[in-house]
DNA sequence: CTTAAATAGTTACATATGAAACCATATAGA
DNA sequence: TCTATATGGTTTCATATGTAACTATTTAAG
């Protein structure tokens, strides 16, 4: 898509007072799509971690790592860093706390004696029971906003852009 | 909108195996706004900075002031703080940064002997006249993956989420 | 087999960021 | 006017995270 594509609609859909093409030595932030696709996901997250945080004491890795195991699926650290796109050093943080915790335990793994199989602990299980209907409690509020088409779009055109990074050079 | 609204087409436009719905104790995080909206920002702002970053020697929040005073307007710490939904360290941090650099420079107000005007210095404007096609090029590489009409959807429905995190609790 | 290169995970160091306390100035209420 | 409170901005301390170097194991090349 070219920038000179721009419709109107897509120019207004925007904060603040009326917007015009600007300079190329300007940028309008707020039509910036890197912008305001991290202030989005920043006062998201910010928004969630407000009401759970404390109360769970989990950050987001944590809170990542739990949720891929939630499906009870035993994971590895590594898998756990593929599929979520994080560090393998956030990853490993984050499995140090929570096993110091007991809220996951390590077992080595048949194939490969350098890798570990991570799964929930009990404890790990009764946390997530709470925290998880808290977590879609919060996504419903904010899906308050937008129709179920909407919603579908998003998450098409969400898709369409990873896929999109997978191929920039620097996109992983 | 209901979970229960959700299409099936939705469910498809996520990444991986056939999904299905997951009992109240798992979390498909695939599925999870939060969580789809901070990777894709997070995927988004390391490949921009990967090409950029080392080469201009700035951070996310260093870019974000920059952006803003290429406006031309000067703007005090705590209206860039409100615009871009930055918390004050941060932007008092990066505004010592800049300084320091000579990127911008601190003007007194007139109005208010505590707060300062900020605004570029010519070695700043140089360096954005720079940076800023290099910010537009890869816009639009990213949005080679959406048409005209997503590009629209996606940012009315940005805004449709931001402003109910204005109204949520917690949500600033 | 034996050795070189790759990989799972950790540690050490540097940077980025937020919360709370703080200083200086401004504003509101008596 | 005088004082209490609010506000712009900075500093201090704690946490989160990435890069590079490292250990242990695995895989590939000879």
């Amino acid at each position: 898509m070219q920038r000179t594509d721009d419709t109107p609609e897509a120019r207004d859909a925007l904060d603040g007072e009326a917007s015009q093409d600007t300079p190329s030595c300007e940028l309008d932030l707020d039509q910036f799509l890197p912008y305001r696709l991290n202030r989005l996901a920043e006062r998201t997250s910010e928004a969630m971690f407000a009401r759970y945080g404390e109360r769970f004491a989990i950050n987001v890795a944590e809170w990542r790592l739990l949720a891929w195991l939630s499906r009870g699926v035993p994971m590895t650290a590594r898998e756990i860093s593929l599929r979520t796109h994080m560090d393998k050093v956030r990853v490993s943080r984050a499995v140090k706390s929570l096993e110091s915790r007991e809220l996951i335990l390590r077992r080595p793994s048949e194939q490969d004696q350098r890798a570990q199989l991570l799964v929930l602990t009990a404890e790990g299980e009764a946390m997530l029971a709470e925290l998880i209907p808290e977590a879609r409690r919060f996504e419903d509020e904010l899906l308050g906003a937008v129709n179920a088409r909407q919603y579908r779009d998003l998450l098409l055109t969400m898709q369409a852009l990873e896929r999109q990074l997978d191929q920039l050079p620097g996109g992983d």
